[in-house]
DNA sequence: TCTTTAGATTAGGCACATCTAATTCAGAAA
DNA sequence: TTTCTGAATTAGATGTGCCTAATCTAAAGA
């Protein structure tokens, strides 16, 4: 007697911390561009071995959270964009969470944010946005997706692609170099901060740039580590450049 | 050439939230009374099979963090006590924060601080406990202990074990059965609520208690299921007694 | 004292997430 | 078209924490 149907196991899926991990740096890598991750780049950002990567993405398929070819790069599934995305709305809202009720400086929340995103439960995190007011963004400018997963973009560009001559407001900063964050804090270069840029040094030198409005503005030379960590948000339209 | 000199490698201690709960748990069971946790009573508590508890243990005395001789009960070394109280400060102040500052229910905190107590830092339990003015006891009214590991247990008496005509205040309520705190929370009976003992029924049958003070009083039939996790304070020395 | 037995420990394995080293592959260069 | 090369994958292993099954032991009972 042999069965004549075949049997299958569906491996129920328990999303570790480490898939929590894994789908977020897929999702965060296509935030801002529309390249997917590749390999070993996911490697670099999750601070394992390229083999724990290829490892773990074999894991991620078994799951359907990622499509994958071998040798090419790494693409959520729907399902694995949902996941991401509730991951990151943890992220954000304990980051904000963690500045505006325990006084936590913008340069320290991501670390402690990042290990209670998978410790915190749903109701935690709904208390939290309720206590907040539900906000919209935390607070390096990074949008905050809705519990359905509902995101929109604000339509930033990276300072360092600007041209001399276009104004805007700082929208976004990178929050993955606490020191550049204590620096900028220090500098008063914050969130919604007006921002015009002056020029450029020659030979790929740094980037003059304005900080500030009316009377109260400061002139600054940015080196590109800090201009491609600064996001900005056009005030006026293309057509009103200075030019000099 | 022979090396002349005995070479050691000293383990350097990780305490994985695993190690985090065997300790808590260890130290929990003497809080209340005076024997020392067997292996098996761990296993329970922690809800493994009792070869991992053996497992375990035998690491954790590796760690230092725990006397033990093979079939005997387990004890936490000064070592062993200063991790599981630092544990315990967690916990607790958890509890407390998540009631006060999130509108949790005393029922619904100790699995999130379970969870939680892993993954906050130091400066987020400092953080929350000056929010929270230094509380001394959690909502179920277990004492916090202090960063120092200081810690005063208030002296008092399980309610099951107490005679007829005891009078006393509701000084601690056990928070492992959620359902439990459902009940009490229902019934009004609450942590420092006025309780005297009016009797026991007959056969080994419930102690009738009464709640109250004054005019407002409310008189209850409690099980020993019940009256086995509540702690009294007495307000009256023994002499007080209204024998019957 | 000898036997029983409940509780504790060991043996042998598994799942997860990681590593280094060896191998394979896709696409660029010749 | 063939060769090369860096990226990606597989092979083989480790550490942690858990399991079931087998074995052992201390303390109680006959
Ligand atoms: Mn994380
Ligand atoms: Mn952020
Ligand atoms: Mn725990
Ligand atoms: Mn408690």
């Amino acid at each position: 007697m042999k069965p004549h149907g075949k049997v299958e196991f569906v491996k129920v899926v328990t999303k570790s911390s480490t898939v929590e991990d894994y789908v977020k740096v897929i999702y965060a890598f296509t935030e801002w561009q529309d390249k997917a991750i590749t390999s070993s780049q996911l490697a670099v950002r999750l601070g394992v071995a390229n083999s724990s990567v290829s490892e773990m993405v074999r894991k991620l398929k078994e799951q359907g959270l990622v499509h994958h070819q071998p040798y090419s790069a790494i693409k959520l599934t729907e399902r694995g964009t949902v996941l991401a995305l509730a991951m990151v709305r943890r992220h954000r809202l304990l980051e904000t969470y963690l500045m505006r009720e325990l006084g936590y400086g913008w340069d320290e929340v991501h670390d402690e944010a990042e290990l209670l995103e998978h410790a915190v439960s749903d109701k935690f995190i709904e208390r939290m946005s309720s206590k907040l007011g539900h906000p919209q963004r935390d607070p390096h400018g990074d949008p905050i997706p809705a519990p359905d997963g509902t995101i929109s973009l604000p339509d930033a560009t990276l300072l360092s692609l600007l041209d001399a001559g276009h104004r805007g407001k700082i929208t976004r900063i990178s929050d993955d170099n606490p020191e550049l964050l204590r620096y900028l804090a220090h500098q008063d270069i914050t969130l919604d901060a007006d921002i015009e840029v002056l020029g450029q040094r020659p030979f790929g030198g740094s980037l003059m740039v304005r900080i500030g409005s009316g009377t109260d503005t400061a002139d600054f030379d940015v080196p590109e580590e800090v201009s491609s960590a600064l996001w900005v948000e056009s005030t006026h339209p293309h057509a009103d450049c200075t030019l000099t």
